[in-house]
RNA sequence: GCUCCCUUCGUCUAGUGGCCUAGGACACUGCCCUCUCAAGGCGGGAACACGAGUUCGAGUCUCGUAGGGAGCACCA
């Protein structure tokens, strides 16, 4: 049989990191076993699901490349469905229609957890076989087994036994007409042919009330892999008041899909001792059964490693239009400075993010914005400076414009004037960018171009002077 | 309150009874390299929550304790 994953989401938010995570997982199971990957919207909730939250979804979703091969399917486009699958469920006396109102289960609740147990409903309705009647109150109810118990074989959690006797007879539509999402997930995965369920570890305590459904409804159970959840860096729920939690939040701090795959696939989920995976490398060495059991943290430090080691070996000129898209973004205008890729080189060394490189790329797109004061008193203010910036000048104006020319031209002013390298690439540091700080002196020249780097120059020595 | 689940360095993890004086990675840190900043190379500190038991032998199995989490909705 296919295997069939499926990543459903309720719209009413961004696609945050943990549900990045389980869309991975499911994407992964399926590809690796040659099997299908279905979208489905969760957007029962009509107070909370919005539009923009559905496309928020499907934006992540291509950014990361997790592509489905069905779907997406909306809930709310299979009312009648869930409609027919209830009426059968009555029929069948497997289910039945209660009235009582939220207040009254209210009450119901507070009077059980007042006598020490969990709150249940009652079963007030449930072998009554009043006839049907028309009330504002109206829900059916699943008649769920009073004995027994309900045993599965979590992928990741392992067996897992839950006494019947612990579970009510829950409300699968309401009285608003809708289905709610313990029977809609049940008739969906049913109807969608999904073998496999991965979803987070909130979900465990559902599991039984839905197996029991299955059983209710002739189908054959899925197997069910749950996820544990992950926590920020504090060890609290992810939130957005303490840390990013949007996918799309970290495309636009700079970071790179494949990197935040990576890092996510790691958290939760090994192969022996290896960091790096590529996404051929994931799908072949992945298993859900691999998963830990423990939930993790989300370490912003090893991602910011993960997507540098990806800037450092990535190939320049495929990074070019990403980076090219953050250069835009920040308003700033490419056509008058170095080309993306050799920025790129220049800086990938120095920095995690794109969005740290478009920072400090500055330097080559525009005139310089601030001079710091300590840099131009320790490196220029003084006559071995000029000299160096003199001769710079003069010998620049006409070496061929490559970083191997430059560098041997400010080797033989280190020559020509017996001084070190630092006494000639420092001076000429604060004169190309204003600070004590970037790339190699030669490649700061190079990508600053010939014409704009014997200007700033010009603009140093007087300043020195000055 | 009740039910279920979890527990190896600060963090992510390896470990499936002897290979563990517990390995790797991030972070931290020392040295080297060096035109600045990085990057890189070579080192370092750092963990089996606790207590019983099973066993010749336990991080690995069992049971308790403690701590943490999830759920107990006409939300998903």
């Amino acid at each position: 049989m296919t295997v069939r994953t499926r990543f459903a989401p309720s719209p009413t938010g961004f696609l945050h990191i943990g549900g990045a995570r389980t869309a991975l997982y499911c994407w992964l199971e399926s590809r690796r076993r040659g099997g299908e990957f279905v979208l489905r919207i969760e957007d029962t909730d009509r107070e909370r699901s919005t539009d923009a939250a559905v496309q928020a979804i499907l934006d992540a979703m291509q950014w990361l490349g997790l592509n489905h091969d069905e779907g997406p399917f909306y809930q709310t486009q299979r009312l009648e469905r869930y409609r027919q699958v209830a009426d059968d469920l009555v029929k069948a006396g497997k289910a039945y229609y209660a009235y009582e109102s939220k207040e009254e289960i209210e009450a119901m609740r507070e009077a059980a957890m007042a006598k020490g147990e969990k709150p249940r409903y009652n079963g007030y309705y449930r072998e009554r076989n009043e006839p049907l009647r028309d009330d504002p109150n109206r829900v059916i109810r699943f008649k769920n087994p009073t004995e027994g118990s309900v045993v599965f074989d979590d992928k990741v959690k392992g067996r897992i036994e839950w006494a019947n006797a612990e579970l009510d007879d829950l409300v699968i539509f309401r009285s608003d007409g809708w289905p709610t999402y313990n029977f809609a997930v049940v008739v969906d995965d049913i109807d969608m042919g999904i073998t496999e369920v991965i979803r987070g570890d909130d979900h465990v305590n559902n599991t039984p009330r839905q197996i029991n459904i299955y059983h209710a409804l002739g189908a054959t159970v899925p197997e069910f892999a749950h996820l544990p959840m992950i926590l920020d860096k504090e060890g609290k729920k992810l939130s957005k008041r303490t840390s990013a939690v949007s996918v799309m939040e970290y495309r636009d701090d700079g970071f790179l899909p494949h990197a935040l795959l990576n890092y996510l696939v790691r958290l939760g989920w090994s192969h022996g001792d290896q960091e790096i995976f590529s996404t051929d490398e994931m799908i072949a060495l992945f298993d859900i059964a691999d998963v830990n059991k423990a939930a993790s943290r989300f370490d912003t430090e090893k991602l910011a490693w993960l997507n540098q080691h990806y800037l450092k070996t990535d190939d320049p000129q495929t990074l070019a239009p990403e980076f090219a898209w953050h250069l835009a973004r920040a308003g700033v205008d490419t056509s008058n400075g170095p080309a993306p890729a050799d920025v790129i080189v220049a800086l990938r060394d120095r920095v995690h993010t794109f969005k740290e490189m478009v920072e400090k790329a500055m330097i080559w797109y525009g005139p310089i914005v601030e001079w710091d004061d300590k840099a131009v008193a320790k490196h220029l203010k003084n006559d071995t400076a000029v000299a160096v910036l003199q001769q710079a000048k003069t010998l620049l104006a006409d070496c061929e414009w490559k970083p191997e020319p430059i560098h041997r031209v400010i080797e033989r002013i280190a020559a020509t004037l017996e001084l070190g390298m630092g006494k000639i690439a420092q001076p000429l540091r604060v004169a190309l960018t204003g600070t004590q700080v970037s790339p190699s002196i030669d490649h700061t020249l190079y990508l600053a171009g010939r014409a704009e780097a014997l200007t700033r120059i010009e603009a140093a020595i007087g300043r020195a002077q000055g």
